[in-house]
RNA sequence: CGCCCCAUAGCUUAGUGGUAGAGCAUCUGUCUUACAAACAGAGGGUUGCAAGUUCAAAUCUUGCUGGGGCGACCA
């Protein structure tokens, strides 16, 4: 690829760099995983999205989230797999299908089992592959050559093997039980697919006479129909209320069935009468008692909701029209008491969005204790799976402690069909409650089965009900990678590393897909899952279909761009698995945060562009990397800062803390690098031939090439478009397969960025001062530092020229304060009373202070450098007897003051000397240590040196004019104003800043002051607080004695 | 009824014992040669309320209030 640099566009344009990349990726199978691979297996599977889905906000925000790790992973060397694929949602799927066929006038039952499946698959091939479609504008780094559907031929090939499996160890049975029934998709659905809303309905009380006429029994219901299927009236054995009475009859009415008064310990003698009607077919409590008292169980419902034959006059009647008549029946029978109104909850269907019915059937269950318990044991005794974040392990592990058997069959089509094969010829042609029946994996299998059973006239019919979907789902992480066979990836990538969901979804899948794994497997599916939270809406609102307030993900990317929107959801998330709140404007469908993040990848674009404008040409390898010998301040401070956000990003990243590194990430590319070291660097570059020009282009082009790796995960397009033109690599290579890039430790220096910061608070406090008094944005001006710190003034001195870069100064002048404000503040004496480790460390640093600056010949260094030595040992061994003595470190300041000030005078003066010096210094440092190309051999360790060609002003300070002056630390800025300016307005100004330091004063001295403070508290805290307070005394001086020269 | 989470600037939030920091939004100025999708500057906080522990609490404890979630439920 060639750089066709200058032409390069001043806006970022995502639509076609983020299309071209997602193509070039896919075509390339540059994600495909290769079991061979070298490097520790990274392995996620995708939560696959059901086919009937289209791309949502929460598929958008899951998926950046996985791409994220999972790129990070592979550009860390892992051999890395992600596993992309659908789900087949059997009952969504039905649902939308066979409203289709009502559109035409059918139904399936019409149309038949083999036309209608035909029609299922050709649907899923289209809406299944919208919703793909959909995930690969996300830019997903999947391995499409692995994608899998849990219909596949191999996946069904593990449905029938787990199924047969678990029947074959009697953990699959077949039987006669309360079942959730869904009237609106006529099918039995797990208690996970049910919802249970509060709403407002009524008590009907009825009265029940007795059958030897002796009175009544006062029941109570909410739902009113269901008494027609009533067998029994229950009381509790020790009501004394009702004593007498059990062992009687009751006459139930309207059916004028006689039914018995039992006793049992379930009713609450408290609640409401005491009574209880029975109808064991229609509830679940009811059914225990039942099945307790050998009481008939009558099902009074068809599969559509309607009343059957059982409910006499009410036969053909909807439940809820029923319900009416029933109570207006009694009524007309003189047996309704009373209605209250009463709220209660009902249980909703998931799928079907009515209330389902308790309703006794035929189906099939998994016995989940034994799965569960294994389960369990996984979690109490290896602590396996992982939660990210760890509080969802209580929740994940009470759920499988409470844990009942799973009903498994759907009555639908769409699905795995039951691998069960009754020998209808037993009963009359028809499948009945006791058919007899096989399981096998295989029609061949089951009539060699049932033949050898049953003898060869056997006529075999296989169950016509599917499985739960999640039945299926449940074997996703082993059934992709091929198992039941042993495949090379099953061996390879299975266990998984990572499982990336949200919290809903803990029940319905990841304990579904532990206890299966565990079962067939023997191994957790996956050692980490990580939690995430819900997108919500710009009111904090949950987005659903029926709030219709979903956010479309494509609208967002269409306008912003994928990396835009993906940064967007990923730098929100703020712990794990916390919600999110995704900014939105309705009315223009504009989102102000992914509009952010769009300005982000813009600065990317902008600030790689004035890069490579500024490389003539070259790429980061041919630029070679820096000699550390000739690194200037600001290039040391950038890199440090680089190497420090690689540490921190991969620190963040190892703990799923996404969302910090991407906001870190933010930080160090428009803050540091954007705001400041290109700012900083832009006269250098302007030195045609020099070698800091050099310099600053080497690194320039280092650090924004390892600044793409770092945030290629979260910005997968822009930082590949980018990276192939700065590195004008061919089309082959791709920064996806780049590795991540690792911190030096050498390379960061503490000490440099705390110096660093002065320059920028002194830049900051420069400008600052040129806002507040109107000086003109262009304008030139003349500024003066003054500190008592020698420390600071070399620093200062050091940063000079970025000062009047940046803060437009053409006169700095750089000094010790008058004589006055020096004596008038001196630091608490105790403030010395330091460890003889502090000291060392003083010394230590002033002979390295001394060893930067102190010498004019290379032969004159090496002997100071010998005395000096001699002498700190000298001094360290005696400081250990002296340490009491509190002149000593102050004497020993003041002994570097001197020196340095002889020192400044005789060679930083003017500019020309400080040349010389500087190259001198550089000479020497290259005879001694050679020159360091290797980064990691470097140490920059001691940071302030001298820039070259500032042009240095010493004058006197005017003190005459009117200044404005500000304070950063203890270095009092001040900038002498020409022409009229706002006294007022300079007054209130240093007034305000005055306030604040004085209450700052007050606080911290009434801190200090408190014995119990200065005794209890740790010794660095204390000696924080007096430097603090020195601090805000010296500054507290500095602007009184402002404000009163004003 | 039980369990869990949350409460900090207008909004989103950082800060696990040392005296509150950022981004967005707002206001002011600027088209300064990478970027007006930008740059520079400014204002903005009784950390939900109350007590307690501590020299010191946004942070730990308890209670309360408000918001959200999950689970269970007696007809």
């Amino acid at each position: 690829m060639t750089a066709t640099i200058p032409s390069l566009a001043s806006q970022y344009d995502p639509s076609v760099t983020e299309s071209k990349w997602q193509q070039a990726w896919e075509t390339n199978q540059v994600f495909k995983a290769d079991p061979d691979h070298p490097g520790e297996p990274y392995c996620v599977v995708i939560p696959p999205p059901n086919v009937t889905g289209s791309l949502h906000m929460g598929h958008a925000f899951e998926n950046a989230l996985i791409d994220t790790l999972v790129r990070y992973q592979r550009m860390l060397g892992r051999n890395t797999l992600w596993l992309p694929g659908t789900d087949h949602a059997s009952i969504a799927v039905q649902t939308i299908l066979e409203r289709q066929l009502k559109a035409e006038g059918q139904s399936r039952e019409q149309v038949g089992r083999e036309a209608f499946l035909e029609r299922a698959w050709r649907w899923k091939e289209e809406s299944g592959g919208t919703i793909v479609g959909q995930l690969r504008s996300l830019g997903v780094s999947v391995d499409w050559t692995r994608e899998r559907f849990t219909m596949d031929a191999g996946l069904s090939k593990a449905v029938l093997t787990a199924f047969t499996q678990l029947y074959n160890e009697g953990l699959i049975y077949r039987g006669k039980y309360m079942v959730n029934w869904c009237p609106a998709s006529q099918s039995a659905v797990s208690d996970l697919e049910v919802e249970n809303k509060e709403v407002d309905g009524n008590l009907w009380h009825f009265r029940y006479p007795l059958t030897d006429g002796s009175g009544y029994v006062e029941v109570a219901t909410t739902r009113p129909e269901t008494m027609l299927g009533d067998t029994a009236v229950a009381v509790n054995p020790e009501d004394d209320r009702y004593k007498h009475i059990v062992g009687k009859t009751l006459m139930l009415p309207i059916m004028n069935r006689e039914i018995p008064v039992i006793a049992d310990a379930y009713v609450d003698a408290s609640f409401g009468t005491g009574c209880v009607k029975i109808t064991p077919a229609h509830d679940p409590n009811d059914f225990e008692m039942g099945k307790r008292h050998n009481l008939p169980m009558i099902n009074i419902l068809n599969k559509d909701g309607t009343l059957n034959e059982n409910a006499g006059e009410f036969q053909g009647r909807d439940r809820f029209v029923a319900r009416k008549n029933v109570v207006k029946r009694l009524e007309e029978l003189g047996n309704l008491v009373k209605v209250e109104p009463y709220k209660h909850t009902v249980p909703y269907s998931d799928r079907g969005k009515v209330p389902v019915e308790p309703l006794l059937s035929t189906q099939w269950f998994v016995k989940i204790r034994p799965l569960a318990d294994r389960t369990l044991e996984f979690l109490d005794q290896q602590q396996d799976p992982v939660f990210v974040p760890e509080r969802w392990t209580k929740v994940y592990r009470d759920w499988l402690v409470s844990l009942k058997d799973w009903c498994i069959s759907r009555q639908l089509w769409w699905g795995h069909q039951i691998p069960a094969w009754y020998a209808v010829d037993q009963t009359n042609g028809e499948i009945t409650d006791d058919t007899p029946f096989v399981v096998a994996a295989s029609e061949a299998e089951a009539r060699e089965k049932a033949i050898a059973q049953f003898g060869e006239g056997v006529q075999l019919v296989q169950d016509p009900d599917v499985l739960d979907t999640w039945f299926s789902s449940g074997l996703w992480p082993f059934s992709t990678m091929g198992w039941p066979d042993q495949t090379k990836d099953l061996a390879t990538y299975y266990p998984t590393t990572t499982l990336v969901t949200g919290f809903d979804i803990i029940f319905f899948w990841v304990a579904r897909m532990t206890m299966m794994a565990g079962h067939f497997t023997g191994k957790m599916p996956f050692s980490t899952v990580y939690i995430h939270g819900l997108v919500r809406d710009e009111n904090g609102k949950k987005m659903s279909k029926s709030a219709n307030n979903g956010i479309d993900p494509l609208l967002l990317i269409n306008k912003y761009g994928t990396d835009a929107l993906r940064f967007t959801l990923v730098k929100e998330v703020a712990g794990a698995g916390q919600d999110i709140k995704l900014e939105y404007d309705r009315k223009k469908d504009e989102s102000a945060s992914v509009e952010a993040s769009r300005n982000f990848t813009n600065k990317i674009w902008n600030a790689s562009r004035f890069v490579m404008m500024n490389l003539d040409g070259q790429t980061p390898a041919q630029l070679g990397l820096p000699d550390t010998a000739k690194l200037e301040l600001a290039d040391r401070w950038i890199l440090g800062r680089y190497h420090q956000t690689i540490k921190q990003t991969r620190a963040y990243l190892d703990q799923y803390g996404m969302g910090e590194a991407a906001k870190g990430l933010y930080e160090f590319i428009w803050g540091d690098f954007c705001d400041w070291y290109i700012e900083l660097v832009k006269s250098r570059l302007q030195q045609p031939g020099s070698e800091s020009r050099k310099v600053a282009q080497q690194v320039l082009a280092y650090v924004l090439e390892g600044t793409l790796r770092l945030l290629h995960p979260f910005m997968p397009h822009i930082t590949e478009e980018v990276w192939h033109t700065l590195t004008q690599s061919n089309t082959t290579d791709y920064l996806a397969l780049q590795r991540y890039p690792e911190p030096i430790d050498s390379l960061i220096n503490a000490e440099l960025e705390q110096q660093f910061e002065l320059l920028i608070g002194t830049i900051r406090t420069i400008r600052n001062l040129r806002a507040e008094s109107d000086v003109k944005p262009g304008a030139k001006i003349q500024a003066i530092l003054e500190s008592e710190d020698d420390r600071e003034r070399q620093i200062l001195t050091a940063g000079q020229s970025y000062i009047q870069d940046l803060a437009k100064v053409e006169q700095l002048t750089i000094q010790a304060p008058l004589v006055e404000s020096i004596v008038s503040v001196e630091p608490p004496l105790s403030s010395h009373a330091s460890t003889p480790q502090e000291q060392a460390a003083d010394l230590g640093e002033t002979l390295s202070d001394l060893g930067w600056t102190v010498y004019k010949k290379p032969a004159l260094t090496l002997i100071y450098l010998l005395i000096l030595l001699i002498v700190a040992k000298v001094l360290l061994a005696i400081i250990g007897e002296m340490n009491h003595i509190f002149l000593i470190s102050p004497l020993l300041k003041l002994i570097g003051f001197g020196y340095t000030v002889w020192f400044i005078y005789r060679y930083l003066r003017t500019a020309e000397s400080r040349q010389q010096f500087a190259h001198q210094i550089r000479e020497f440092r290259s005879k001694v240590s050679g020159s360091l190309t290797d980064f990691e051999q470097s140490d920059f360790a001691g940071a302030i040196e001298p820039s070259s060609s500032i042009p240095t002003t010493v004058v006197s300070t005017p003190s005459q004019e009117q200044q404005a002056v500000g304070v950063i630390g203890t270095v009092q800025v001040s900038i002498p104003l020409a022409g009229v300016v706002d006294l007022d307005l300079l007054r209130s100004k240093l007034q305000k800043d005055l306030t604040r330091a004085e209450a700052e004063v007050q606080s911290l001295s009434q801190r200090l002051s408190n014995p119990k403070f200065v005794d209890k508290a740790p010794v660095d805290v204390v000696q924080n607080a007096r430097t603090a307070l020195a601090e805000a005394e010296k500054q507290a001086e500095i602007l009184k004695s402002r404000l009163d020269r004003l």
